[in-house]
DNA sequence: TACAAATTGAAACAACTGTTTTAAACTGGA
DNA sequence: TCCAGTTTAAAACAGTTGTTTCAATTTGTA
């Protein structure tokens, strides 16, 4: 039969559901295939049998766990595309921070993504393609709203920027933050108060840039690169 | 001879060069002593004759690069200890963005240290203890005087994060900011601007937690705006 | 010059990598 | 029951890893 896309769930699921802990934990070069299917408890030939390979079986584990994270972490968290932007850039905090931050499977898709970042694979350019760019652009008009339209682009990208930066902090620093302030960064509490944290701190940077556009925009107009 | 410490500049030094290069590229597990001897135009034996194997090598190109990295950028980007703090937030952002943004090898380190937090070896804990803990004090003790004695140490711990955070999103997201905005991060004017975005957001940010004190006219009228 | 120590070079080592092979075990329909 | 087709299991494969060995070469010094 065919062995393409949806058969033999139980191995097959098996070995997503352990192929998902050791990637998001060691990467795609740092995870071996003995370790996943020590884990996922199937012989090695299985994960070439099953997938064809290390690289499509690490392709199928992307797709497979960004469901998993859509689903139980929608974009806005809930929010109505209606609501004042303001609920609207919280939920968005909200859900890309726990995205990251919360435990377990739901967080796996979130490691392998920030991974893809700092050392890409082969997967990278889809990844950029249909899902980054579409956050980006969501987040993006949301600031513009924010802001107002006599912002440059290139400022809105910057003040996505930072609001990015701000959440990703605690997923690439959580080591040193664990180890200079013990705190535990994955606790749901604990995220609500970053996510305020960062929340209060963006809405200030934010309305800095819609009281001081008009000073600043012959600064930025050299390189201004609108569509 | 003794070769331990500073004798046989020459090939130690080569071996010191491509290591810089190599780890900083493709982190510990994935450079290989193969491809840092090549680099370095030395044998394969010679990376454990002259430091011992690969991990005291690793350790030894963390301590030389630190010591270039500080010369070229002190923490402070030159600002006196006396200068305003708005004078030395700005340093302390330029300082950090340059040690991680620049060309080549004055951003070796700043890559090492990079991987180092988000996947740790057995040199975490000495950089923690000897080079994140003081600058992460240095980072506080500028948020405290900024935002007054009356803001909780968690609240400061928030904002350091919201600073280093901006910072470290360029690093981290480096290949997605080219293919995303094809914006090249690593020139000079580009990490100056960048700079200058982030103190200009974390300004407001922090003027935010520091709504309740009053006596803060001081030095910041250039940037006073909202309330 | 002579000689012991330091350095270099090529080959080999054992451990580990992803993948393939080969055969045994299982499966479900005739 | 039988038996093709599917799935599992163990072993082996070729390639790479960090490290070691050991002889050849270079170096510093008396």
């Amino acid at each position: 039969m065919e062995h393409d896309t949806s058969s033999n769930a139980d191995c097959r699921e098996r070995i997503l559901e352990a192929a998902g802990e050791i990637f998001a934990d060691c990467g795609f070069r740092g995870a071996t295939v003995r370790k996943i299917c020590e884990r996922a408890k199937v012989n090695v030939a299985a994960i070439n049998y099953y997938f064809g390979g290390k690289e499509k079986l690490y392709a199928e584990v992307l797709r497979h766990w960004h469901d998993f994270a859509t689903k139980k972490y929608p974009l806005l968290f809930g929010v109505r595309e209606d609501a004042p932007v303001d609920e609207q850039l919280r939920g968005f905090i909200r859900s890309f921070l726990f995205r990251l931050l919360d435990k377990g499977k739901p967080a796996w898709f979130g490691k392998l993504m920030m991974r893809e970042m700092t050392e890409p694979t082969r997967s990278f350019e889809r990844l950029v393609k249909e899902i980054v760019r579409p956050r980006d652009r969501i987040l993006a008009s949301i600031v513009q709203k924010m802001v107002g339209t006599s912002v440059s682009e290139e400022e809105i990208r910057l003040c996505c920027a930072s609001i990015i930066g701000q959440c990703l902090y605690y997923y690439n620093a959580m080591y040193v933050v664990t180890r200079l302030y013990h705190q535990d960064v994955s606790k749901p509490d604990e995220i609500e108060r970053i996510a305020e944290h960062i929340m209060q701190f963006s809405l200030k940077g934010l309305e800095h840039n819609s009281k001081h556009d008009e000073d600043r925009t012959k600064k930025e107009t050299e390189s201004r690169t609108s569509f």
